[in-house]
Formats: structure tokens, sequence, C-alpha cells
DNA sequence: AATTTAGTTCTGTAAATTATGAACTAATGA
DNA sequence: TCATTAGTTCATAATTTACAGAACTAAATT
């Protein structure tokens, strides 16, 4: 399997930015393979391989991606080798994490407004607003998804 | 300065929180501990015995802060303390973070259908339903915010 | 039965991150 | 003038992480 530069670097630039959410570094650059490879499903050598990594950081990479639900795999009769290729449904769980992380502040922040007793009540306000924005997004954005899928049809 | 049990746990998950921001851990304690305490504005020393880390840590925490736009200071005649709180107006920009990393993962996305080329082309469609999906999302956000202001009058 | 294939698991370690403590500076105060 | 205050800077120590390489396993193939 050969990769164009164009390949290369985009695998590059999407790992960095698999990395800062979280994601180990050659984990990253395994998504961003199985993202942009021209074919959907690749084997074991294959990426290791491409990526010139070890074979005990792409065993730790896919198993990670395994259980995380980012990849699955097929396997063909007579083939002992696994196919992996990116869960295409995770795309939409990819917003969701994001929506949910937003959420996540909101609770802390909602008991940062519990638990502070400030005797100037002038930084409360801003902090309440905020809190009251994420509120507000996260009740929209159902009838938000509904409209998008509407639009689509 | 004395803070509750509450206080000191909810710094200790607000830091979390924003260490998966990508922020040092001390640094993510420093802005927790900003936002839960019954005082919006402390001084060095306060922070540092507060959260029990050394001078060195806290200088290094207070100056990315600054440098960050996430807190500020005030001064007093007569007083050589400086008085940190956090940058109120900085919460909606958390948000818009948030919205702009989405918008550069899009970017990357585009780049990805241009560049690869799938023999089935099945799984594209996924993608490009994604891809819309989140253009949606960014073309509507101006006119989601315009109509919470309108709520809070 | 021996070899190959398709991985996994287990050390070891290089590199990066994060914090400490000590020495320093620059201004203020006694 | 000497001490104190409010920090900063630097060298270094302690962790953490991320991966390589080698040894291993379990199934299939020869």
């Amino acid at each position: 399997m050969t990769l164009s530069e164009q390949q290369l670097s985009l695998i590059e630039e999407f790992g960095v930015y698999q990395e800062n959410n979280g994601f180990q570094p050659a984990v990253a650059r395994v998504m961003g393979l199985l993202l942009v490879s021209d074919r959907a499903e690749l084997t074991f050598d294959e990426i290791s391989e491409a990526l010139n990594i070890s074979k005990s950081a792409t065993s730790n990479a896919l198993n990670m991606l395994l259980n995380t639900g980012h990849i699955e795999y097929t396997t063909f009769p007579g083939d002992r080798k696994r196919y992996f290729r990116i869960k295409s449904s995770n795309w939409r769980d990819l917003f969701e994490k994001k929506m949910e992380d937003l959420s996540h502040l909101n609770g802390l922040l909602k008991r940062v407004m519990d638990v502070r007793k400030r005797e100037n009540p002038i930084y409360d306000a801003k902090l309440n607003d905020f809190i009251s924005f994420l509120d507000y997004m996260k009740n929209r954005m159902p009838s938000l998804i509904h409209e998008w899928e509407k639009t689509r049809k």
C-alpha cells in the first residue's frame, strides 16, 4: 500500500488533532490511516508498515480502538487476517461527546454556584449567564438535529 | 483562607476536567481555586498555600493563565500584592473554542474526502453526512445564540 | 512434526512532562 | 543600610508516557 504525500500529511494532522482529544500518538495515527487510505479496510501488517510502528504498538493501538468502539474488523473465510476499518457510525458519536463534555462542564459550574459563598455577587451573574446558555444549547440540540435531518430528505 | 471539603473536591474535579482540555495539573487547579473560592480575588501566596504547590509552580501557573487570557489581576494602592481573578468574559470563549474545534475537524474531514480514492464509495456517504451536519450546526450557531439572548431580556 | 502466520505480552528505556527547592532580583519599609 | 516582601528563574528530581524489541502463544499450513 502506497500513500501520497497528501495522505501522509493528512494522517499527521488528523493525528495531532486526535492527540488533543486524548489519544496516544500511535493510536491517533492509526485512526488517521484508516480514515484516509484508499482502501477502507487494512490488515495488522499493512497498518504497522504504513505507519512504521512496531507490532506491539500496532497491537496496542488496535485493541484500544476496538475497546473504545472506534474501529471494527471483518474476516474472510480461509483468511486468518482481520481487516480493520473505522466504525462509520461513530461520526455522530464524536459530536455527541463534545456536547456531553459541555454538559459535564455545566454540571461542575452549577455545583460551583452552590458551593461558593461570594461576598460580592457581581461575579455570579456572568457565570449564571453561561450556565443558562449551556442549558439552552443542550435543550435546542435535539430539534436542531431534527431540522438538519429534514434538510437531507 | 479555608476551603470546605466540597470546595476542595470540586477544585479537583474541575482540575481533572481542565487537564483533559490540555492544561497542566497545577494550572488547572489554580483555575479551579479561583472559581470556587469564596473570595473572587486571591493573592499569589494564598493560591500557593491553598493548593499546596511551590512558589515556582504557582508563578508558572499564574503567568501561563495570564498569557492565555484566562485570568487577570488588580492591585491596590500601597499594596505590592496582585489580586488574581478569573476573567469572566472567558466563559463564552470556552464554548466558542469547542465550536472552532469542530470546525477544524470538519476542515480535516473535507480534505480527507478530497484526498482518498475509495474504490467503494459506500463508505463516503456517512462521512459526507457528518460533514454536512457539522456545516449545518456551524451555520445555525449565530441564530441560536441570538435566540438565547432574546430569552434573557 | 516442523514451520509459518497473526498476532499478544512483557520488559526496558528514551523522551517528555511537571513540579520542587534554592538562589536570585527588584522594590518597599524599618 | 539592612531586612522583608513578592515574586522569577534555573537546575534538577520525580513521574508519566509511549514505544521498541524480544520472547511468547495458538492456530493453520506444509
